[in-house]
Order: C-alpha cells, then sequence, then structure tokens
DNA sequence: CTATTAACTTAACAGTGTTAACCCCTTCGG
DNA sequence: CCGAAGGGGTTAACACTGTTAAGTTAATAG
C-alpha cells in the first residue's frame, strides 16, 4: 500500500502493467497475467497496490505527467499564442493516437467503472486547461483574440481535441476523410473562432 | 440466432436488457443477470443471439435508431440551415446526455472489446452526418455560410459533440463551468465558423 | 532461543462468457 | 401407432476474472 514506487517489485509491477496494457490492451490486463509475467503470484501484487484500480491510477499518474511534459513542451516553444495553442493542439492529439492505452485510461473509462481518481490528482490533470487558457489569456491581451471567458474556451478546444482522439482511436471515422485533415481542421478550426478579425490561420 | 426479434423470449431478452442496460450500465450488465430475471437459464439466451455482443448489437440497432429519429425531428422543424443545425446539435447532446447507455455502446465502447459492428449498420449511423452536412450544404448554397468541405465540416461539428457528451457524461469538466454553458458555447462555436461573416450566433 | 514481522504462497469465493451434453415435448414420416 | 427429428430448454463444466483468508517461510529483534 505504499505510493512511492521503490522495494523493487513495485516498480516491476508498474513495468511490467505499463507494457501488457500497451501490448494488449486495458480489456486485457489482469492481475494474474502481470503476476504470472513477474514470476510471481497475482497476491503478490495486492501487497503493493490495494487493488486493480489503485495500480491503474499510477498508470494514469504516469500518463498524466507525460501528457503534461509534452504540452509543456509546446507550450515554451513559442511566444506567440497562436503558435503555442497550434502546437499544443498538435501535442494532445498526437498524445492520444500514438497513446492510445494511456489516453484510455486517463480520459475514457467511465469513473463509475473506477473507484474515484483521487480529486488532488484531477487537479493535477487541469493544469493542461490552464496553459491552454494562459495562452488564450494573453492572445486576449496582445489584442488577437477576442474577448471571452478564456477558460470556457480552454474546455472548449479540449472537448473538441477529445472528440477528435476517441473517435479516430475508436475507428469510428469515416476512413474516407483522412485523419490528418481532421487534425488540422479542427486545430485551425479552434483558432479561427478565437480570432477578432476574419484571417485564416494555416496549420 | 434468428435475427428478427419475434418468437417472445427475444422480446423479452431484449427488454430485460436494455432495462438492466440502464438501470446499472453497460459494466454491470451480464447474461446470466439478464436470464435470472426473466426466469430462464443463462444459456438460453445463447439459443438467440450467438454471443453477448451480438444481443449489445441489437442494442445498439434500437439506440441508432431512435438518435436518428430525433436528429431528424430537429432537422425536420425547420428550414433555416442554422436553426436546423443548432437543433440538431442539441438534440444530439441531449440524447448522449439523457442516454447515456446507449451512448456509451454506440460510441464509447472500445470495438476492440466488441466484435466489430457489422459494416453495413455503420453506414446507418452515418446518415446522421450526412444530415448535418446536407445543412450546412443548403447554408452554403444559400450564401450564409463559407464554401467549405460540408462533410468534413459535418466531421468537425460532430467530434466538438461527441467531447461535450463524453467528457460530460464521465463528469471530467469541472463543476465550475455549467454544462449548460458548455452546451451552448459549443453549439454557436461550430456555427459561428461556418459563417461567411462575423455575425454572432445566439443559442 | 523465542517472538515478531515482512514477503510471499495456495486455496477459495463469487462472479464472468461460453460450450457440450442432455432432457423433454411436439410434430411428422412411414 | 411408433420412432425419428428437432426446437426449446436445462445442468455441468471450462477457463477466465478480482479479491480475501489463511498458511508458510525466512529474516530480524530482544
Amino acid at each position: 500500500m505504499s505510493r512511492n514506487p521503490d522495494s523493487g517489485l513495485q516498480r516491476l509491477i508498474l513495468d511490467t502493467a505499463r507494457k501488457l496494457l500497451f501490448t494488449e490492451g486495458y480489456a486485457r490486463l489482469s492481475m494474474r497475467k502481470i503476476a504470472q509475467r513477474i514470476g510471481y503470484s497475482a497476491t503478490s501484487i495486492y501487497l503493493h497496490y490495494g487493488n486493480k484500480d489503485e495500480l491503474v491510477h499510477a498508470l494514469i499518474d504516469e500518463g498524466v505527467d507525460l501528457l503534461h511534459e509534452e504540452l509543456c513542451a509546446a507550450y515554451d516553444g513559442s511566444q506567440e499564442p497562436i503558435e503555442q495553442l497550434s502546437e499544443m493542439f498538435l501535442a494532445y492529439i498526437n498524445f492520444g493516437l500514438t497513446r492510445p492505452e494511456y489516453y484510455e485510461i486517463m480520459y475514457v473509462l467511465h469513473p463509475e467503472y473506477m473507484t474515484r481518481y483521487p480529486a488532488e490528482k484531477y487537479r493535477k490533470a487541469r493544469r493542461n486547461l490552464e496553459m491552454i487558457a494562459s495562452a488564450i489569456s494573453s492572445g486576449v491581451k496582445s489584442g488577437q483574440f477576442e474577448t471571452h471567458d478564456p477558460m470556457l474556451c480552454a474546455n472548449l478546444a479540449w472537448t473538441q481535441l477529445h472528440g477528435v482522439v476517441t473517435l479516430l482511436n475508436s475507428e469510428r471515422v469515416d476512413k474516407r476523410i483522412p485523419s490528418e485533415t481532421l487534425i488540422a481542421a479542427s486545430g485551425s478550426h479552434i483558432i479561427r473562432s478565437l480570432l477578432k478579425n476574419q484571417t485564416q490561420v494555416e496549420v
């Protein structure tokens, strides 16, 4: 039940869980499989993680940090709000598409199935939205963007990005629409809606 | 294995499955529970549905029809493209929020968990997108909308709506943002991006 | 040397989807 | 009228799942 990933075995469990999550997907991730793969009995895992959800929460933590890092890199890559935003949008979608397993446990799985992901950690995930809102704010200050509620706009952007990621990952988007087209369009679409004048944005 | 819902029991199974889906959610929907509730053995279900996925597919069919009906009603409620669209957007989000279980099996569940929902039925689900695209097209013809690819725009709208529905349903949106605000903003946001001039749209 | 404790195991419970084998009853052919 | 066929249903079983209780083993502390 100790939450720091020391003790050797804890690390091993987490690493194996992550590997299994990636190769087999969440649906086929089981305590027994993890245990078997590291040569321990299934119940040993319960000495380090109270239950499966706690283990998955640890994986979510990893994913949250990873996404945050990549968004930060995108944000820090420029001073220009528009560039910052479009880079962050691309980073977000890229994360979702290249790490669908992380994305699934972070943003798709019904919380009802899972014991609640601790509220304090949700705050950590919220940093990302605040970063988007901050870029929007500076765009408003510099006079490029219309003055709207930045946090509402950030959430609007997020829902758009989330929709793109999940519908692409679940292969529900008509294949006649290339994903690159949809991704580019969604990014420029969000930014265009923020702009003051009718300037077209290429992404 | 007969696919027409006659034979009495088939109806009964489907009705009970739907009820259980609504009260307990997909995660807790089990063949044995359905059977128990109607006083049959679990294996009887397999005389009418090849497996659990086939049963869920039947439920998806219901959901697809229901959503389509509500979108049609919204579409038929007006001749004005903007009104048609905003009514359809509201109808879509409303369906997703009031029937989260239908929405989940239709648009959220990983197809990987489930044997593929038959391709021909996906076409049925695609009617909805075509209806949105059609409204956009007539808006373009009437000169209200910028000339973009209507099908791409319809998909862009869909991803936005889907994002709103799923993030609201999974309670991942910060409660400080009222869902009504987000819903209204997403609708007007989509429509604004279609417009030729900077006209603000109230929704 | 004994007592405690940490690390780990096996056995078991209650649940899941699914298959195989069987049973009973109706219907139909000869 | 009797036997075969078959539909509609059953029970038992397999191979899984997460999780708990109880037991074992080894190291460490007093």
